[in-house]
DNA sequence: TTGCTAATTGGCAATATAGCCAACAAGCCA
DNA sequence: TGGCTTGTTGGCTATATTGCCAATTAGCAA
């Protein structure tokens, strides 16, 4: 394989890693609805608010993520709307496996 | 969050965690041409088959492939295409982060 | 300035992941 | 059967990730 091929996985999977973590799912659902600062994220996710940041930190840095400062306040959006997109594939995963455990117990 | 909401977003992890490896995503790529055996892959990859075998496994346990055993040979395939889907949204990103580079450097 | 809220960062311990080698299992054929 | 090929599994170490607490920064207002 050669170095180009190589980069391309690693660039894609560095957003695949950003994305595959129960909380920052959720994150990201949640901004699908609109802009959010940390302090509201912080609330629906139940987590201490530097693990949040944390979280926030991680998605902003593969560029799903983009931020605002306005007051003390931080604004984070989703930069990467397509990432919705994936949702729906993820779900239609999810339902084949549920189709093959019914098969199984049939 | 309740219960159920935890649950589906952990069904989502475990799906994109099973894809965030470089090596899963060349399997993937490369299984969306057409079934593979698992020396096939191998030669691939470039690791020790046992490796590739375990990312295998992993992509199997999530519903996104397929096997199936011919003689001493196993065969795998893509059991949920739309998985491929997804690239193309990498790809957005990461085409977004260069623009972003770009206009730093201007 | 002092105090308060919002958010980020450093550090650390617990946990999870990765990949190699060695051992094992399964199928085929002489 | 014995030997060969194909693939999987166990065990191990090295590395990465996670999440909390504590410390710090930044903005605003009394």
């Amino acid at each position: 394989m050669d170095a180009r091929t190589q980069a391309r996985l690693e660039a894609r999977t560095r957003i695949l890693k950003a994305l595959a973590h129960p909380t920052r799912l959720l994150i990201v659902e949640e901004l699908g609805r609109g802009e959010r600062c940390v302090a509201d994220l912080t609330g629906m996710v139940g987590s201490d608010m530097s693990t949040v940041s944390k979280h926030l930190s991680i998605l902003k840095g593969v560029g799903l993520l983009a931020d605002e400062k306005r007051g003390t306040q931080v604004f984070y959006r989703l930069a990467a709307p397509c990432a919705l997109n994936f949702f729906s594939c993820l779900e239609s995963v999810m339902e084949a496996n549920l189709q093959a455990q019914i098969l199984l117990v049939k």
